[in-house]
DNA sequence: ATAAGATGTAACAATGATTATTACATCAAC
DNA sequence: GTTGATGTAATAATCATTGTTACATCTTAT
């Protein structure tokens, strides 16, 4: 199973505000024609990032500013607010292997710590990238377009 | 969303082949067992398995073995042979980003190398682990049992 | 040859996460 | 108090996962 488009999604929104921001009210109809995405889905993402701390969003006036300077939010802060995986396991392990096998019972033992490994280089990798990164290339693409 | 069981089901079939291999006949239900998986799922995933060239499963007479050494067997390959995600890539990308907005225009351009940067340090740590890996820490602590 | 035991696979259901959608209570500012 | 926005509940559609039954097919042993 592939990682939710709440990551990608939540990566978008940040560029939006980040782009439109100074010149637009960034709301979660604005975001949702960016992204073709419901409004409602938005509205479930931003309460997310909202929730970790990432983003500010105004209630009754509306409109979005993110909370912290950009190159403090890893991809690692964003996959973690929109819970892109259970229980922050990244891998799935069959519920109830057999104990009266010598195999099932000691699986896990065999196995987490290599589970582990895989997703801290992940989870590394994520941490290793910020929206400053993205801020860039935003800018790189979008200057491009108005040539 | 999380990665798929299969990929842990599929680390358990090796080393039950590995451990009883020699004793018994390693069988869909013998594996059934031990997992507590349904016999089809692991013929399922035996078939992958098999379609990935990493055993060989004997029709009519059944057992499963092998096909290469433990040490020429990554993670990764088994976590490619049982497909874990869909067309190979990790994140799932929302699928309509509007092109009449500039920063969704560009998303793609802006997101994709970064995603890969991800995928490609997930997929190199489990490049780095083999089932020999798996065949020593399963000796250990079976052995350990038998104190 | 045929019976036994196994694999390969189709078909279908149950479950659960994702995503879309409607509806509405609530809030802040004019 | 009207307006435009957020927060959230409720519901549905879709899709992948996992479980299950059923059966055709294959190999070996009798």
């Amino acid at each position: 199973m592939q990682i939710s488009s709440r990551f990608t999604l939540a990566v978008h929104i940040f560029a939006c505000i980040d782009t439109f921001g100074c010149e637009y009210k960034v709301t979660s109809d604005f975001l949702a024609g960016s992204t073709n995405v419901n409004p409602v889905i938005i509205r479930k993402i931003l309460g997310q990032l909202k929730g970790a701390g990432l983003i500010e969003v105004a209630r009754g006036t509306g409109g979005t500013t993110v909370a912290k300077s950009l190159e403090e939010i890893t991809f690692l802060d964003i996959y973690r607010a929109v819970e892109c995986v259970e229980n922050g396991e990244l891998f799935h392990f069959h519920e109830n292997p057999s104990t009266n096998c010598p195999v099932g019972k000691n699986i896990h033992r065999i196995l987490d710590d290599k589970l582990l490994r895989v997703q801290n280089a992940l989870e590394k990798e994520l941490a290793s990238i910020t929206l400053a990164d993205v801020k860039k290339d935003t800018e790189k693409y979008l200057g491009e377009e108005n040539r």
